[in-house]
DNA sequence: TCATTGTTTGAATCAGGTTCAAAATTCGCC
DNA sequence: GGCGAATTTTGAACCTGATTCAAACAATGA
């Protein structure tokens, strides 16, 4: 009899109601008002329940994150499977960042909340497991794209490995994701749009690297293309949803937004 | 009479006080158990008294972070007047931070923390513009520093505005101290080392930029002598500190240290 | 000296995360 | 179906710690 595998799918499924629910909350009402009582009741179930799935209220913030987690990895998966040069893919790693940040704006102000020390710490160590263990794709995927580069000859790694010539776009793509959510940061030197400025630097970086094909990064026409050709290629469909949802109320699945 | 004066002063030394202990008990117990009722006492100050000063918990973490921004400020003025090339100082923006990380490592910690919506939302109005305000300065340094360059003609800028030029390694140096801190990540791909291998992607960055003048990123032997011509030119103090306190508790002005 | 105004105090209040004994449900077995 | 054991759910009670505020105290000034 299935009574056990029944009842083990019922147990994620709840799960996955608790986080949807969770999400939901934090994005209607911000992460600060996420309350555990409120989530469990608004799945009908009793705080206790919620406390079966969530070792605390951090635990279950970093679930939210690792779980939105595994939407970008299939951002990083369309990169993987894209048959283009190593250069065009490391790139469009980046576009892909920006394209989620624009479709899920929560997840990155969450993400930087969840991987702050004192939330960290506070999350269950399976937790912590589970959630880094969902991060690595993303990694490898990076790294398989350099190691690509450096056999064909599009990259010389003078002897760093991949994930260390990987680091520089990484870290600039997570400064810009802070940058951005800082509130109040970027106004102080009237920047705006910086992921576009983002991508921008990323190009110089790479021509830094001497990764080929080199191109310039400061030729707005060029850079459209190139944006352009990704979109098409890998997120035709993340792009339409990005321009039907402009102007719209939208956050996982229809809560109103927040401020 | 200077009674008005007196009771000013008095009150600024209570904060400086109030932000000196919860800056020992952050470094003694971790972020997490920071208690406000604690801090007072420490300073044989009854918790309203504390409340005097700052709105919130949250307002006090703010006002910690900005305090120690200024001592932040102070490493990037150290570069701004420094008679060098541009790509010279700017590097030394870079190396300054990194050192900046290594003497107070609490800083970025605490800063990725205070930047978090739930934290800078719930901290006051006022504390929020002072922090910004006490910033500001950076990034006016920096985008001076890359206007001389422009008008050196050591940097084409091809119609960016200095800041936005500045955004790349900008993001870089934040987001290497976000993954420093984000325990296990770095882990993951085995990285060591980060602060310079970031050093490293910033020269391969301002090549890709076309600063002049361009050296190979890749050559230990050049890196570590620009690294070293910047600690002894400008930072000989802070490195020798270091030197010191390696291998010795410290922080701020000497708690035990967390974990 | 006494009223006034401003400051400090710390016990009381409050919010919300977490626990856990009791109630409900499910399961295995006859 | 009926019964007791085992598991799951419940939500009111508990607890921690931030925040408040009425009373005590101190400084000022006439």
């Amino acid at each position: 009899m299935g009574t056990r595998e029944r009842k083990q799918r019922e147990f994620v499924d709840r799960e996955q109601l608790f986080l949807q629910a969770a999400r939901e909350q934090i994005c209607a009402d911000g992460l600060l008002s996420l309350q555990m009582a409120k989530v469990a009741r608004a799945c009908d179930y009793a705080t206790g329940t919620l406390y079966q799935h969530f070792a605390s209220k951090e635990d279950l913030l970093v679930a939210i994150s690792a779980e939105m987690s595994e939407t970008r990895v299939n951002f990083f998966e369309r990169v993987a499977s894209w048959d283009a040069p190593s250069r065009d893919r490391m790139f469009a790693i980046a576009v892909g960042d920006t394209l989620f940040a624009h479709r899920y704006p929560e997840h990155f102000r969450l993400s930087q909340f969840v991987f702050t020390e004192v939330i960290w710490q506070a999350a269950s160590p399976q937790r912590r497991r589970h959630t880094l263990e969902v991060c690595r794709p993303m990694g490898m995927i990076v790294h398989d794209i350099i190691s690509d580069a450096i056999v064909s000859g599009d990259l010389d790694a003078r002897g760093r490995s991949p994930m260390e010539m990987a680091l520089g776009q990484w870290t600039m793509t997570l400064g810009t994701h802070c940058l951005v959510h800082a509130e109040g940061v970027l106004d102080l030197y009237d920047l705006k749009d910086p992921y576009r400025l983002m991508l921008t630097q990323i190009q110089a970086l790479l021509n830094g690297l001497q990764w080929r094909t080199s191109l310039d990064p400061f030729d707005e026409q060029v850079m459209s293309e190139k944006l352009d050709e990704v979109c098409t290629a890998l997120f035709a469909d993340v792009c339409a949803e990005i321009e039907k949802d402009n102007r719209n109320a939208r956050c996982g699945s229809g809560g109103k937004h927040h401020e």
